[in-house]
DNA sequence: GAGGCTCCGTGATATCTTCTAACGGAAATT
DNA sequence: AATTTCCGTTAGAAGATATCACGGAGCCTC
């Protein structure tokens, strides 16, 4: 979407034919999973032969690595959308709930199984860091005196991965448990694996959020 | 491993082979993951041509199929193994960690991104079903009194995944947190998501779970 | 113990995949 | 208008799953 007014024509044309490649591999995702997705496939209905998308994309593991960073993309600025109008955590939780949902496949080529040879690029990192900011602003907002724990005082030695964001010990604490806990209940609900057990996953995503923001759960 | 004393010669060499097999697809995927599991390079590692497999394996999903149940089993196996001494939460924490970290490919088998067209069959929800039970009374000893809340009466409503585990309410909401707070922690830091960051998983692991159990965090 | 049955492993084959290489043509640049 | 650049094609290598028919070895029955 971004840059389709380049310079040349030719990078014109190319920029559009790498978009719709990328969409026939986000549609093939959707429905079989990044495990199914084949170049091949992806030509056949482009209505080009498979070697010409080699002219777009090195090989399969630079399509994905591109989706990836589009995914990562994607839920960030989802993310930060709802941070800039002052979202608390429980907003963020949804949003990522409502975010994950509407795609599972898009979330666990982010948080799902790692590609063995795949090895994260200095981009990815970057995007990582922009969600992890705006938790730690909604965190040190919501909840500015967390009471201190050795876990925060660790962190507070630690703190690499909040890249000089100002936020308090606690906040980290918070922040973290926040991706992880709610990372937990996803993942294992997208997965299938709660399935027959018979509650509602949303409620125990919902338990989980406020026990994080301390109410009842 | 079990039932290698078969009625039949034929039956032992059978159960044999598929045994090997199976180990081999093992070191394959510790080494690789998954997704790099070829049957074709299994074959040739023990020096068989490739249709020779089918003869023990339908294909490679029912291989993959037998993999995750062995998973589960080995699993299921090792929390029992220190359930059946009287463990509390804390330690089958840690076997599970343990667990996971020895062979982390193994984990994501059970855990990670579900294959797109394979469905668990009975078998699996059963060893699921065991090791909750485990969780469960484990939880019901250490904490007998939990305070009710909500979500806990949900589950007393909805209890068909505890398989009639006499567990009261807030057990049943101690071990469901138990399994997504530590899945939360585990499965990112086995994919690398915390690399980079700074600080030390194990001592997020740690806070988790002194949370859950009731201390300082 | 000999015949017959069952099962195993092989090679050949079909179809799929990624990916490289060489060729012809169209489009943009000069 | 000529040249250069880039695109899409066909052909082909290497490897994957999976099926089939065949020959042979082992087991079971008589």
């Amino acid at each position: 979407m971004a840059k389709s007014d380049a310079a040349t024509p030719r990078e014109r044309y190319r920029a559009q034919v790498r978009a719709e490649i990328k969409q026939h591999a986000w549609e093939q995702i959707a429905t079989a999973g990044a495990s199914a997705l084949s170049l091949n496939a992806i030509a056949r209905r482009m209505g080009v032969s498979g070697p010409a998308l080699y002219r777009y994309f090195a090989g399969r593991d630079e399509l994905i690595t591109e989706l990836i960073g589009d995914a990562y993309r994607s839920l960030a600025d989802a993310v930060h959308a709802a941070a800039v109008t002052g979202a608390d955590p429980a907003a963020l939780a949804h949003v990522l709930r409502d975010w994950a949902l509407a795609d599972p496949h898009r979330y666990f080529l982010i948080y799902g199984t790692p590609v063995p040879g795949y090895h994260a690029p200095d981009e990815i990192t970057g995007i990582s860091q922009e969600i992890m900011a705006d938790l730690l602003t909604a965190w040190t907002a919501y909840e500015p005196d967390v009471p201190a724990s050795p876990f925060a005082a660790h962190l507070a030695d630690h703190r690499d991965w909040a890249g000089g964001h100002p936020a308090p010990p606690g906040a980290l604490r918070r922040a973290l448990a926040f991706w992880t806990r709610l990372h937990g209940v996803l993942s294992l609900e997208l997965a299938g694996h709660f399935t027959g057990m018979g509650f509602d996953p949303a409620l125990l995503f919902r338990a989980e959020l406020d026990d994080l923001v301390g109410r009842e759960d």
